[in-house]
DNA sequence: GCGTGAATTTACCTAGCGGTAAATTACCTA
DNA sequence: TAGGTAATTTACCGCTAGGTAAATTCACGC
């Protein structure tokens, strides 16, 4: 009783496991709260272990960060990547990429967010891997969105770029939304979508009705 | 040099003006960090001023918080209510409710991000203000976006609810990009918006261009 | 010229975070 | 059953943030 038992030692969990569960739970963190707001503690107490297990395991704050990043990247590019066919052109382009996403993402649909996250630390490796992953799926992304600008007859580089934008944030708000609802499967999020386009196509009319 | 010399002491700033600088430099600093990353030592920098002055203007971090919130709430909220006329059916109401916000947020235009605050203390009084905010938009915009989906032929509530959610995201969307792009008027944005909704309109049909 | 009040700072407290070194416990093998 | 090693914790450091009490200096009216 003079000293307090100690709870350290091993809980028999093997190594790969725990690596495993603290991206898990990083990813989680990292998706709802944000690099700069997400914190270690909270990341272990998710796992129900100590703050410095985690360092030994994963190294620094952004070291995780990394190693949540890239599967999560890796694996949106290649499924956007599949689902704009070999030459971009695909028919129905932006829904069948709509899909791919929500498929990839379920399971942990928060991961999105680690991949467009705004609280990096400035100049730092995080932020230069996720810029990577930005360029890359701008680079697909620029060839639907042109499309559809070359269609109106608009040639202003800036309504390309505002258009890229808007996009990019658009399937942001679509995953947001859909972390909210998650009884919603992704087909159902993909017909969803497509029914939501069929009323953005009023936006240009005016608001009046019958 | 035994005693180094204190910078304390008046600098002959007005009570008045001073608290104007603060909740400008507030207001800036909520805006592009958000709440959460924000920091006093920070704002108080920006004036020119101690972290201490700060709170003795302004109180706590969440009092300055909804010393910047209110005007621009009522601000943007009068403006909405004025585009979008006494009935919500005004003629080419999008376009028009967007011109009054970026009229409304020249000068200050992250002003918006103030209001949209993800990372406020849940359960405070800062979030719950907000959330009357949105929530007294989100009334005058359902009107709206409920037409669409009607012209459309949908009667899924929780299409109407992911409208909702999208149409303020896509707000927050070009006013983010508006702020990175500083040349640009009120009047620009607008028709830039309104050649982004033509662009849009493509979106259901396929990606084929021949 | 001189106080008196307004404007401002210095000094300090507490709490939480990222991060590290050292100690502690449990499992496995011989 | 003894010892090594893998898994884990305790204890700590430095820093920054939010927040408060007390001291300090300037400006202005008399």
């Amino acid at each position: 009783m003079a000293t307090p038992p100690s709870k350290a030692g091993t809980k028999g969990v093997p190594r790969e496991h725990r690596r495993l569960q603290m991206l898990d739970a990083a990813t989680e963190e990292f998706g709802t709260r944000g690099y700069a707001a997400a914190s270690l503690p909270s990341i272990a107490a998710r796992v129900g272990v100590t703050k410095t297990l985690l360092h030994q395991y994963v190294g620094t704050k952004e070291d995780l960060y990394l190693a949540c990043l890239v599967p999560v990247g890796d694996r949106l590019l290649d499924t956007i990547r599949a689902a704009m066919g070999p030459d971009g052109t695909a028919p129905h382009t932006p829904l069948r990429v709509l899909h791919s996403i929500f498929t990839a993402l379920e399971g942990r649909r928060e991961a999105w967010f680690v991949l467009y996250d705004t609280t990096l630390p400035p100049g730092g490796e995080a932020a230069r891997r996720a810029a990577g992953y930005w360029a890359a799926i701008d680079r697909l992304a620029a060839g639907g969105t042109a499309e559809l600008l070359r269609a109106t007859g608009s040639t202003d580089p800036l309504d390309a770029d505002a258009l890229k934008y808007v996009w990019r944030d658009l399937v942001a708000t679509l995953v947001r939304w859909w972390v909210k609802h998650p009884e919603q499967t992704p087909e159902a999020m993909t017909q969803r979508c497509a029914r939501l386009f069929a009323a953005a196509a009023g936006l240009t009319s005016d608001g009046r009705s019958g």
